[in-house]
DNA sequence: ATAAGTTATGCAAACGTTTGCATAAAATAT
DNA sequence: ATATTTTATGCAAACGTTTGCATAACTTAT
């Protein structure tokens, strides 16, 4: 393997100057620059980045944390499009992103301090479910920069995030579904127990007050089997909905099936918008309108915000909300 | 930060005996070893796996390469799953899971070029989407070791792979229809472009011809629109099946609609059996029957043979099997 | 032409480990 | 008790970088 020596000799020159010449110091002539530069390229040589970090106690790695026996901590199909927004950014910096599942059992010590301790990582990206504050004082005690992605139930003032925005979305799809011309919307699906849950119900309530409309709320689980029940409840019911807010896409893969059951059609008896962009918005029959998540964005900003932190330690914690929009499909119509 | 000095330091020995403890070699008194360990355990020390890196020339690294931009790098669903097989061994074996994009445009070199040479990755798992001969070549040439996820259309003899059991997935679905007393069973969705779709239709037609029967096939994409067409295409024809293995989950959605608008039943007229366990199956009206995948199990195999490449590089280059289960839900019926 | 200032380069130590070699201490044989 | 072998430990060099300090080589001012 060619080292820093080897380009050195070929230059004629020391390690010194090689070294000078790769971090672009600037008292190094232009002669002698060009020159090593020419042997860098011919040797090929990289500089060992274990070298590098053993000097600058640095890993020039950052970790992406989750915790896969927790099933909140990232949903299967987010994960991909989010890792690779976070991966833009960190190989740009020319860092590299390692993964670790939290709850991998190692012998000798917890994972995250052997990720610090051991392998110097210089931050850390986590998903809000697994964020408690003995993570957070841990974390805060070796000084590593963390980014949680999700809003944070609680200690959100020392803590920088990243979330969609919830609220504003499905305060959007209010507006769209009253502007088609629907007149009664419920929303389905609210779980208290859960942030993004609220903050999406917390949007719906905004229009249709706003809007002097009345508020038809149905708390329930997130399965299908959960939208089905709570929408055929809802069918049966005094006031029969002409829209319905579906918390997430799986719910109104059931709402649907209440609804065609119940011998109406979709969209013309009753529109749907669901949240979340995953592929079973495509594969419903219909096709069903969703408040469109750009989940990799929401990556890419999460490591952003690290890196802010990362070179710069004294950054204040902030929130950050990726804004959504509304992709028609055809569960919802024009004018009705 | 605590260092092996001083460990050293505190319990009184040199650093070479703190280090020759840890690395248990055999030249130690157990008196000492005690006292040392006791040092490590108080003083909470880890040593510093670049300074180790360094010296022994290793990374500790194990290097997941994906292709973003190509669709069929990893299909999003599997991604998750498959990586933490991966990584349940990768912690095991105390080194550190990587992902890096193939796509990354880093100014400097090739991406896996950085990674060898400035990264000193020890092994590489892709996906054998990506893998072409090109690739091979250049990991050959830095003897980086690799495991190809998915089975390697060329190339098969210099590479190890690991892959589901396709081909008897599909079998194993289409004696258990014969089991179940359908008679006329088709398979919807031969892409003979995909190494993956032609295997599954060898299951189905060794089965087929295995038990005297016709085979039924039809060839087409992989969207629900291609399944929806070509099941209605079917019904329309000369042979209507009581029975349809689909390809994969996708298409079985369009297949099932299909089947529906023409006024039949599921599973009583016609059953289906598709590939993939995904969400999907079990969000469908009615659930899906699946071949079961266990990609997670993919994941970990691929791990364990790169592991044994790395630890005896002579390793033979092997293809690995992983079985397929049939998970039943209401798309088929025990007696029809 | 000489002094002072500036710029470009090299030397060597440092980062935190591991390991070959030397040697001190202990165990065994005489 | 002494010689020999075995066992346990320490010293110092090495891995491939970076960087403070020293100095050589130029500039510029006098």
């Amino acid at each position: 393997m060619v080292t820093i020596k080897d380009v050195a000799k070929a230059a004629g020159v020391s390690s010194s100057t090689v070294s000078r010449t790769i971090n672009n110091s600037p008292s190094i002539s232009s002669k002698t620059k060009e020159k090593v530069i020419k042997e860098i390229k011919r040797l090929n040589f990289s500089p060992n980045s274990m070298a590098k970090g053993l000097i600058n106690n640095k890993s020039y790695t950052v970790t992406l944390l989750v915790d896969v026996d927790d099933e909140k901590s990232f949903q299967n199909p987010f994960f991909y499009e989010i890792m690779h927004g976070i991966e833009r950014l960190v190989y740009k910096k020319e860092f590299s992103l390692i993964v670790a599942n939290l709850n991998t059992t190692m012998k000798k010590q917890s994972v995250l301090e052997w990720l610090v301790k051991a392998k110097r990582t210089e931050g850390v990206i986590l998903p809000s479910s697994i964020l408690n504050s003995k993570l957070v004082d841990e974390l805060k005690k070796d000084g590593v920069p963390f980014v949680s992605i999700g809003e944070p139930t609680n200690l959100k003032e020392s803590v920088s995030w990243v979330d969609i925005d919830n609220k504003k979305g499905t305060e959007m799809a209010t507006y769209s579904l009253l502007d088609k011309g629907y007149e009664n919307i419920a929303f389905l699906g609210l779980d208290k127990t859960k942030l993004f849950s609220k903050r999406r119900y917390d949007g719906y309530m905004n229009a249709i007050l706003e809007s002097k409309q009345e508020v038809i709320n149905v708390e329930c689980g997130n399965s299908k089997d959960d939208g089905y029940h709570n929408m055929k409840k809802l069918l049966n019911g005094p006031v029969i909905p002409d829209a319905v807010i579906c918390a997430d896409n799986i719910i109104s893969i059931g709402v649907i099936r209440a609804i065609q059951e119940a011998g109406l059609s979709i969209p013309e008896d009753i529109g749907i918008i669901s949240f979340d962009n995953q592929q079973i918005a495509e594969l419903s029959y219909p096709t069903i309108t969703t408040v469109n998540v750009d989940v990799y964005e929401l990556g890419y900003q999460s490591a952003k915000l690290l890196f802010e932190l990362i070179e710069n330690p004294q950054t204040r914690y902030q929130g950050l909300l990726i804004s959504t929009k509304i992709e028609e499909r055809e569960s919802t119509i024009k004018n009705k």
